[in-house]
DNA sequence: GTCGTATTTAAGCAAATGCTAAAATAAATG
DNA sequence: CATTTATTTTAGCATTTGCTTAAATACGAC
């Protein structure tokens, strides 16, 4: 791997060290980021991120049942969703009910306004 | 895999019903949705769409040298984001320039603004 | 304490992902 | 037209992902 700035002339020597420099300084940001949005970029995670907003709380059954998914795949969906602190659950008798975190709503919500966008203007199939 | 309701007595047979009819009617915005979530959600991807919105256009070699990596590690990363139509690219003579295909720019600004702010308020790693 | 319900965890496996290395393509240059 | 530069494509491989199945844990009801 070099690492060493282009062969080709019009490169721009400082435009690139700079951008390193963002690069390097924002790699904590970075990782963040990507962390959450490939958690959001499963499908049966987004729906249950979508509807956990939606709802306020459901347990694992109810997703279960909503989705139409084996219980243990949804459970295991929502660990990743918890490990990564997007959602907290509280628990009442046996029933274990999930919610997302406060401070990741804002985070969250331009995902839920762009999929209630897309219904309406269907983007969807466009390329 | 089971399709029914569930059996406990509190389930609401209806807020399950209708999470299920939304569920259904969204299923294409959440594909669409979570496709670019997905493609967003990869640090070296997140990277290279960050850069292209903060320089407008850059070449494989120019984002080979910032993110120091191979370049057709880099120049794989490329084709999957124009293959969901997010970058455009555009030759002059020896040099292809990628650049964020402009109606696609408001479903990743939030994505910048969350990197920006990350900075400052170092949410990083909280959890 | 045993049974039933709710949920998690572990093991296994097929498919997807992301990299490296090497070959192929394209365009400018001598 | 052979060479250099920029890029893409292919093949191979290790790792990760997401599901299924089965076993484990937790709690309430009887």
């Amino acid at each position: 791997m070099k690492n060493n700035i282009c062969i080709r002339l019009e490169a721009d020597a400082k435009q690139i060290m700079d951008c390193r420099d963002t690069v390097q300084k924002l790699d904590g940001p970075f990782d963040f980021l990507s962390g959450i949005l490939s958690l959001a970029g499963n499908p049966v995670r987004l729906k249950i991120l979508y509807l956990l907003n939606q709802e306020k709380r459901l347990c694992v059954c109810d997703l279960s049942d909503i989705l139409e998914m084996n219980v243990s795949a949804i459970s295991q969906h929502l660990r990743k969703l918890r490990d990564r602190n997007l959602i907290e659950s509280s628990k009442e008798a046996q029933v274990i009910f999930y919610s997302i975190v406060a401070d990741k709503v804002p985070i969250l919500a331009p995902f839920f306004e762009t999929i209630d966008k897309s219904q309406l203007q269907e983007i969807t199939g466009n390329g």
